[in-house]
DNA sequence: CATAATTATGAGCAAATACTCAGGTCTTGC
DNA sequence: GCAAGACCTGAGTATTTGCTCATAATTATG
């Protein structure tokens, strides 16, 4: 298939209005096919058909098709990042329990809509070094704020924080992503509810 | 790409040892072929090349390339299956903090090896009707017992047990394969026995 | 209105790859 | 030792698919 990407720019910069306005209806397109067809089966002729344009437009705004991807998963990471960050300034000392929900309702926010796609982009996304530091530095900010509250916090009394911060963060991320994008429906409700438990019982020993 | 799949016997039966032989050594060969490149680079000619075999006779034992990745499926199901009744009969009455532990050293256990593979085979696997119910007769086997463990524990103070099977399952076999199968080298016994403190303190409630 | 710049088109190329088949080699059974 | 069947071979086929490029259409500029 393909692994180079040499070529980042694939032109200067859209100048026109109706230039973004392909951009984005072909970033939408891509999400749409990508979550229905996968990866491999989520071709560029597809995504083109779909967004109304020719297979040329598309690589006008695209180098190959890896970008089309990393692009729509910067995207979801940078929206998961100014949830974290949004998080991070509402959480006031309070009940540990609280900011778990808090926490957990904002992870179960930002994979509601195109669960399809969040599964494509986090097992099938192409693993540019790129975008694997946004990956990391994200889940690295989250674990080192995670690690800060417990230790900070009366309620606690675990004494494993770095290795209690992973499993946490770990345990949100995965169990959203699998019971959301899940072929039974399984409650949202029940699920914040029980994860919450689950996350308080734990660090309260 | 393929989805018909309908030859499902490629040739009567491997009648000698040779054949079998050469069975297995494809099989051998599609697990390291397919954790090494994934699913969709991990090609029938690579297969057969490393196998030391020619790509026709692989093609004698397998109908097609989604039928060794699934039968390379099966068997890792079956492996668990084995693993989940071995837990069954040994797990006696006793405190329940045990009992988790047993459960979740059973899941590193059958992960340990080929942790590459696990992941294709479970983020990548076609989605073939006859394998997914194996998947789901394998989960619901687990969830059931785990649920009946719950409410006949003395130890657990939990109403929906039902919710709280299905979350301790997927935990469990989530972590456990993002973990197991990371980049960074997380310490097995830590996270054995934080996993197993999380699930203690939270059906204790 | 004329010229240049930007954007759109889509037939077709090159490469990859799942899979076939005609014809070999080895084993078995008599 | 000799057929008959089991097993193996690998060059080649058919198809898919990411992507290019020559050309056309549209928009900006002066």
């Amino acid at each position: 298939m393909s692994a180079d990407q040499r070529r980042i720019q694939p032109r200067k910069q859209p100048r026109q209005v109706r230039a973004e306005l392909t951009r984005q209806r072909i970033l939408t397109a891509a999400a749409h096919v990508f979550g229905e067809h996968g990866y491999a089966a989520g071709t560029t002729n597809r995504i083109a058909e779909r967004a109304g344009i020719s297979i040329g437009s598309l690589y006008q705004y695209f180098p190959n098709k890896d970008a089309i991807l990393a692009e729509l998963l910067v995207r979801h990471l940078d929206d998961g990042a100014a949830i974290a960050e949004r998080l991070q300034r509402e959480a006031l000392p309070g009940p540990i329990e609280d900011i778990f929900r808090l926490f957990v309702r904002g992870a179960i926010e930002s994979h509601l809509d195109e669960p399809r796609l969040l599964r494509v982009l986090l097992e099938q996304a192409p693993k540019s070094t790129d975008v694997l530091v946004k990956v990391e530095r994200l889940k690295t900010n989250l674990v080192g704020y995670l690690r800060a509250l417990l230790d900070g916090h009366p309620e606690v009394r675990i004494t494993d924080t770095e290795t209690a911060a992973r499993l946490i963060v770990t345990t949100v991320e995965l169990v959203i992503h699998q019971l959301v994008a899940d072929h039974e429906p399984v409650d949202i409700g029940c699920l914040e509810t029980e994860l919450v438990a689950m996350l308080t019982r734990y660090v309260r020993g």
